[in-house]
RNA sequence: GCAGGAAUGGCGAAACGGUAAACGCACUCGGCUUAGAAUCGAGAGACUGGGAGUUCGAAUCUCUCUUCCUGUACCA
């Protein structure tokens, strides 16, 4: 019996559907997780957003969309689904924003959260809005400081291989001392015995702890940003500029809290084979961490006459190498130019050179040094030191190829075995030894450890590299000169940050000694200050609060004017936490439901989630977020505070969606006529009418695509290049003849040179022309009037490229206008559909009308013109074939997260049931479930329309039969040496022969063979006869 | 330089070593329409970046070259 619905009701009304299961699932919770559940857990993430002022463009729900998809798919499965969703809230661009306007971050933040989540909302993502979390919450920022105490009372034990609390290691001070500990701590630690521990005054005790907390104090070179007015991570900066804002980074000592990450490098490292992560992602952490085996070796400073008398003590230089093997190869040592040893051993006749050239590089900004890598350049010192071994003199250079900040800022240099170091010695006349039996190294060096035996080289003579390094290093230990060694790339992480809008540490100071606030005080809130720029003294902003000190009698923040020793009020650290401290362990955060306040997370709440099963994001994040975040959840589960010792068992990058960029071009007017051949002969009035016309017109023409191009001129010439519009330019230079008539021969005074400008791609039609009248009057152009534009055929034209979508660019496509044109579920399915997940793909919106044209169809297959087209019609063949097909495919591609394949066979599904006729519950009422995770509404809409009262997103996964598939004949295909010809049909249950003699006995066998007797068939039952010969 | 990845119609793409381009966009033609951005139907289009090898058979495996993308960079 066809049930009437009404006419009103049939026809496929998006946007009503979608708000109206939103809606629901708001009302009912539909996806709130539960903490304790007998069902298998299952926990998807997203890595959070910063909530920036520009909203979401259709790049940003890709990754959402797909985990998404994970989530509801899980949830038909049976899992007890965690999918949880916050906000990455403090950073720099609300600060950045607050500057400028003065209002205060917290403000702009939360009005920039309003928009994303009515965003993502429409979007009909699956989240358990009840636990998200916000990382400039102080609920949530408490539990941030909370862990920096914990690290702060924390050392790093390399026997135990873990982080343990100070108070083992005081306990060991006390008892021995700190000859016998092997800790991950500073350089510069002096011996102590357990008699001067306990005779030491507390400042110094203080002081020595501080050189092995995870986290510490210290003086530390640091990437300092002026124009951002901070210190930048390693991670935090490209190619010597800022990330963010592309701001120059210059090198400054200041002292700072520090991350000991360096001393999780080998656990970091191994701990990689442990998770399903793209190699590409381990590589690049692989390469971050760098780790390198070799061994230490010290060399004697020969002291030269006149330092012998002036300073009796021994100098010694400490190198690092991976290749001991070829130590007989030295012949000189190269110092970094800001090694400490520099000016010590520097003789008086090289003094002038060595101070000039450290003078010289100190100058260079890192960025310089790093871009000039081909120039040779260094210095002598005058001094030598003794080969270890050999005893020789070995003369001591210095060079800026040799980096301060790895191993120990000295080498010792090989030039038969490193090009670095050939070159230098080429360039300098300094010997090459060739310590490699029959190897040629007169045009470069041998760098290379296979296949090689060692010469000339003593007790390591007709070794190869393995046995080589093993002897070496055990010749250098019994002399006392050297051991094995491994270094690591991997630097300690700096914490601080001179910003307002960032968690306050929990840190007050004593005498200069830093103290940790008690935990039951947390949070420590961030204060009131009334502009968010440094101090005039250059202290960082929380250098303005006034209520900024720490009352230790009543734990409480009070008046920054109160600080006095004697009254127990003292000064708080005036700098906060950087954007990855929130970031590092907000995982845990979602856990955890009800006891927010009496812990990160509760011990039920870690233990049953454990970690995250399923992490999606960008891969930006290799070297920052997700190496913190491994580091500081290896730190917890040393300290037994969480149970695992990975954050994220699985993780995807999602590929960036493009945005299609449109480009014109502005003319930039140059006088040149004083530079004009002299058959020009401008009279005075002629040149006062090219100055008058290059200051009228200067950057007002904008010029055609076609116009902005002539013979040869390449991509990037167009940027910058000086065209001469007489000779180079003769299209252009008749443009400005029709133009300006007035101009006439005084054309040839003028060259132009072009600069690229974003046309906003709203208003740029699909055939590439421009709509002028929007385009005179969008904001870009507000400040300019009288604009000119060169059009050609009547149209003007831009160029297309395809980049990273961005404000700037002026290629953003909002997700918004896609939902209120096409709906939720076909901006969900055409993400999808775009191509595979991890890929780069542009965006082009027209696209889109392919599957929102497949939802029309799919609506129509259960609904028609008036009624439900569903009914309890035995399913046929056909129909259970095209089911049980769809199924297999789309949980295969689900558990590949190959979604746009998907995509594709929910297509080929509903066309083949549409064309089938098929009105089978049966048939149609799974495929619903099938297609939910993907389109959720309409399959929330449709369920319902079948009767269904409770929400599709718990209905069980269809169950795939592999009977439906079964087939009893093959359309075989016949090849010929390789290549279809013909196909034949034929039984399933033929043999090998039977086939063979019936496709032999076919006409259109002997019509393809003419006569020839084949060599050989290939029959491959069920897949293809292939005929050779 | 080093590491990783990619290259298939006009475009996005699909293809356990077995009928290359499914699916969709765009395009052409036609039906229905006053008209159509709506809808239905039909159609055209490619030897998988170049070269070599393994194989009965290669987009797929191996080698090599080219181009592009990403990461990283004087790391001793």
């Amino acid at each position: 019996m066809p049930l009437l619905l009404g006419k009103q009701n049939m026809r496929y009304d998006f946007n009503q559907i979608e708000k109206k299961w939103q809606d629901y699932w708001a009302k009912n919770e539909t996806f709130k997780a539960s903490n304790t559940s007998d069902q298998p857990k299952y926990y998807v993430l997203d890595m959070f957003p910063y909530p920036s002022g520009a909203g979401l463009h259709v790049g940003h729900p890709l990754g959402y969309i797909a985990s998404d998809i994970y989530a509801r798919y899980k949830r038909h499965k049976g899992f007890n689904v965690l999918h949880p969703q916050g906000y990455d809230s403090f950073g720099l661009p609300a600060e950045q924003y607050a500057i400028q306007t003065g209002q205060h971050p917290a403000v702009t933040t939360e009005a920039n959260i309003k928009t994303y989540r009515r965003q993502l909302d429409q979007i009909g993502f699956s989240f358990d809005w009840s636990r998200e979390v916000r990382t400039s919450d102080p609920k949530y920022y408490k539990w941030t400081q909370w862990i920096f105490i914990q690290l702060f009372e924390s050392w790093y034990n390399n026997e135990t291989h873990k982080a343990e609390h100070i108070d083992t290691l005081v306990g060991m001070f006390k008892a021995e001392g700190n000859t016998k500990v092997n800790a991950a701590c500073d350089d510069d630690i002096d011996v102590f015995t357990a008699e001067d521990w306990n005779k030491f005054s507390d400042v110094e005790k203080q002081k020595i702890l501080l050189k092995y907390r995870l986290t510490y104090l210290a003086e530390t070179e640091v990437n300092w940003c002026p124009a951002l007015g901070t210190v930048l991570a390693n991670d935090e900066i490209v190619n010597g500029v800022s990330e963010r804002g592309g701001h120059p980074v210059v090198r400054k000592k200041m002292t700072q809290w520090s991350m000991r990450i360096s001393a999780y490098a080998e656990r970091l490292l191994q701990g990689l084979d442990t998770i399903d992560w793209t190699d590409a992602l381990k590589d690049i952490q692989k390469n971050w961490i760098g780790k390198s085996v070799g061994a230490s070796v010290s060399f004697n400073v020969i002291a030269s006459e006149a330092k012998q008398s002036a300073n009796s003590e021994k100098q010694v230089i400490d190198v690092f190498t991976t290749r001991p093997d070829t130590i007989f190869g030295v012949s000189f040592m190269t110092l970094a130019p800001e090694h400490e040893l520099v000016s010590q051993i520097t003789t008086e006749a090289q003094k002038a050179d060595v101070e000039a050239y450290v003078e010289a590089t100190s100058k260079r900004s890192e960025r310089d040094r790093m871009a000039d890598v081909k120039t040779i350049s260094g210095v002598f010192t005058g001094a030598y030191a003794e080969h270890p071994f050999t005893k020789e003199p070995i003369p001591i250079w210095i060079g800026d190829y040799v980096l301060a900040s790895y191993g120990t800022g000295a080498v010792m240099a090989v030039p038969c075995g490193d090009q670095r170091d050939y070159d230098f010695a080429k360039h300098f006349d300094i010997p090459i030894p060739n310590i490699f039996e029959g190897v040629d190294i007169s045009e470069e060096a041998f760098a290379s450890k296979d296949n090689v035996k060692i010469a000339n080289s003593d007790f390591l003579n007709g070794l190869n590299y393995k046995k080589a390094t093993k002897r070496a290093i055990y010749e250098l230990e019994q002399i006392g000169q050297g051991e094995g060694k491994t270094n690591y790339r991997l630097r300690d992480a700096v914490f601080s940050r001179q910003r307002y809008w960032g968690e306050p540490f929990p840190v007050y100071y004593v005498n200069g000694m830093p103290q940790m606030i008690n935990a039951k005080h947390l949070p420590l809130t961030l204060p009131e200050v009334e502009k968010y720029l440094p101090t005039e003294e250059g202290e960082p902003p929380l250098g303005r609060a006034d209520v900024w000190a720490w009352d230790t009698k009543i734990n409480t923040v009070c008046h920054s004017e109160l600080v006095s020793e004697s009254n127990g009020i003292y000064p708080l650290e005036l700098n906060t936490m950087p954007g990855w401290a929130g970031s590092s362990w907000y995982f845990f955060r979602y856990m955890e439901d009800a006891m927010r306040d009496e812990a990160f997370a509760t011990e039920d709440a870690l233990k049953y989630w454990e970690n995250v099963d399923l992490y999606i994001g960008g891969s930006e994040h290799a070297t920052g977020h997700l190496l913190y975040s491994r580091f500081w959840v290896k730190f917890l589960y040393d300290r037994g505070y969480v149970g695992v010792d990975e954050p994220f068992k699985k993780l995807i990058n999602q590929g960036m969606i493009l945005g299609t960029s449109a480009i014109t071009y502005r003319l930039n007017l140059i006088d040149i006529s004083s530079n004009c051949p002299k058959s020009h002969d401008f009279t005075d009035e002629d040149l006062n009418q090219i100055e008058e016309f290059v200051q009228k017109y200067d950057l007002k023409i904008y010029i055609s695509k076609d116009l902005s191009e002539r013979g040869g001129i390449s991509q990037n010439n167009r940027n910058e290049g000086v065209l001469s519009v007489e000779k180079e330019y003769l299209k252009l230079k008749k443009h400005l003849l029709i133009h300006f008539p007035e101009l006439g021969k005084i054309v040839d005074g003028i060259s132009v040179k072009t600069q690229e400008i974003y046309v906003d791609i709203n208003i740029v039609e699909l055939d590439y022309t421009v709509d002028i009248e929007k385009f005179l009057t969008h904001p870009i152009n507000n400040s300019n009037t009288g604009l000119i534009l060169f059009k050609e055929a009547g149209v003007f034209e831009v160029r297309m490229r395809q980049e990273k979508m961005s404000k700037s660019k002026y290629n953003v496509v909002n997700p918004d206008d896609i939902v209120e044109q096409y709906g939720a579920d076909s901006l969900r399915l055409y993400e999808m559909f775009l191509g595979p997940l991890e890929q780069y793909k542009p965006w082009n919106t027209a696209g889109i009308t392919g599957v929102h044209g497949f939802l029309k169809k799919l609506w129509k297959l259960y609904l028609g013109q008036d009624s439900l087209n569903v009914n309890d019609t035995e399913p046929t063949k056909d129909n259970l074939k095209t089911l049980h097909k769809t199924i297999k495919k789309v949980q295969e591609d689900i558990e590949n997260f190959s979604f746009n394949t998907s995509v594709s066979t929910f297509m080929i599904a509903v066309n083949e049931l549409t064309a089938q006729k098929c009105t089978s519950k049966e048939i149609l009422e799974p495929l619903l479930v099938l297609i939910s995770p993907y389109a959720p509404h309409i399959a929330e809409e449709l369920w319902e329309k079948l009767g269904h009262a409770t929400s599709i997103s718990t209905a069980a996964f269809p169950k795939f039969e592999e009977k439906h598939l079964v087939e009893s004949s093959k359309n075989y295909p016949i090849s010929f040496n390789g290549k279809m010809r013909f196909t034949m049909e034929l039984p399933l249950d033929l043999s090998k022969d039977d086939i063979e003699a019936a496709v032999m006995a076919n006409e259109k066998t002997l019509e393809q063979l003419q006569g020839r007797t084949p060599k050989k068939v290939i029959v491959v039952p069920g897949k293809i006869v292939n005929i050779v010969g």
